[in-house]
DNA sequence: ATAGCCATGTAACCAGTTACATGATTTC
DNA sequence: GAAATCATGTAACTGGTTACATGGCTAT
């Protein structure tokens, strides 16, 4: 098993790079539109990773845009690192979930505290789902299938959440 | 709502303290154990922490006992920290899926890659899953529901992601 | 033409991980 | 009682977040 050398989310922006030369601003927009759902990434750190993949070799600098913007276009070694990573062992996914870890201590707070954490989340998550269920719409019309797959993993998701919370205890 | 001073890391090993002073082995066993499911942390982590929260004057170090362990027991002040962060807005809870990552890549390797992606991926979460429903036996049975029910919620993710393994595309 | 806005990029900070040192306990 | 093991704690690094600076674009 090979290294790649980069981190999963260097590797997105090489994934997203395979589409065409981006400048930091379009990478981030488009990581946040097809990978947002279920792979966060920020601003930072994608300006921070891109001159890191140019130093590696794996992305070249093109020709300087409007605003100071800088476009990036993927390299032929940078193809090779991407296709490394994808045969790498995937790192074991982190979950943390900050409104399970409080209701892991519901003997510590009062019932209603709790429920208004509950109802605070499945909002948040109600929404998610209605949000992801319209872009998965218009992604599936368009024909990319991976990416509307992987939308629905991002749907289970929140409806798991949605489901778990409709259940959980608060006192 | 005011400001707690801890992060959601620091603030488990407050609410791990509730139940008696604890050295960082002991808290990091317990954290595993209560919480690992849902909320990872590292030992590294726990270490760091206590000297901080000490420093906060939210723990208190006892007397030093074998193999250079240190027991820390919580504050009151320590509690007030705990009960602030328990009604603080919960962070925004960050999905980070580097499988789906891979899917969402799809059109850029070869369908056996995936398969053995998504093959590796089912192992991993059958196994989280039987290990689970096997814990949250025993903590049914004694009685501990907060804790059984966060558990609750990790049994659903792993159910989730499985049923989404299923679907997925491999070409 | 100028004031405000907003996209771009940077830098400092914080949290999480990995790798290492130390010394007590067990084992033979 | 020497060797191996293992729990405790530390330190260095990487990755993620937050807060800041800069300057082009837009609207009046």
């Amino acid at each position: 098993m090979p290294e790649s050398g980069v981190n999963a989310t260097a590797a997105a922006l090489l994934g997203l790079l395979h589409d065409g030369p981006m400048t930091g601003g379009q990478l981030m927009a488009e990581a946040d539109r097809r990978l947002g759902a279920y792979w966060s990434m920020t601003r930072s750190q994608v300006y921070r990773e891109l001159p890191a993949l140019a130093d590696m070799g794996y992305v070249r600098m093109g020709k300087p845009g409007p605003r100071s913007s800088q476009p990036y276009s993927i390299t032929p070694s940078g193809r090779r690192a991407f296709s490394r990573w994808l045969n790498e062992e995937p790192a074991r996914e982190a979950v943390r979930n900050p409104v399970v870890l409080r209701a892991a201590f519901g003997n510590l707070q009062t019932p209603n505290t709790l429920a208004s954490a509950y109802a605070e989340a499945a909002d948040y998550h109600s929404q998610a789902l209605a949000d992801l269920r319209e872009t998965v719409k218009t992604m599936k019309r368009d024909g990319d299938t991976f990416t509307a797959a992987a939308q629905e993993f991002a749907i289970g998701y929140h409806k798991a959440v949605l489901a778990w919370l409709k259940t959980a205890p608060t006192k």
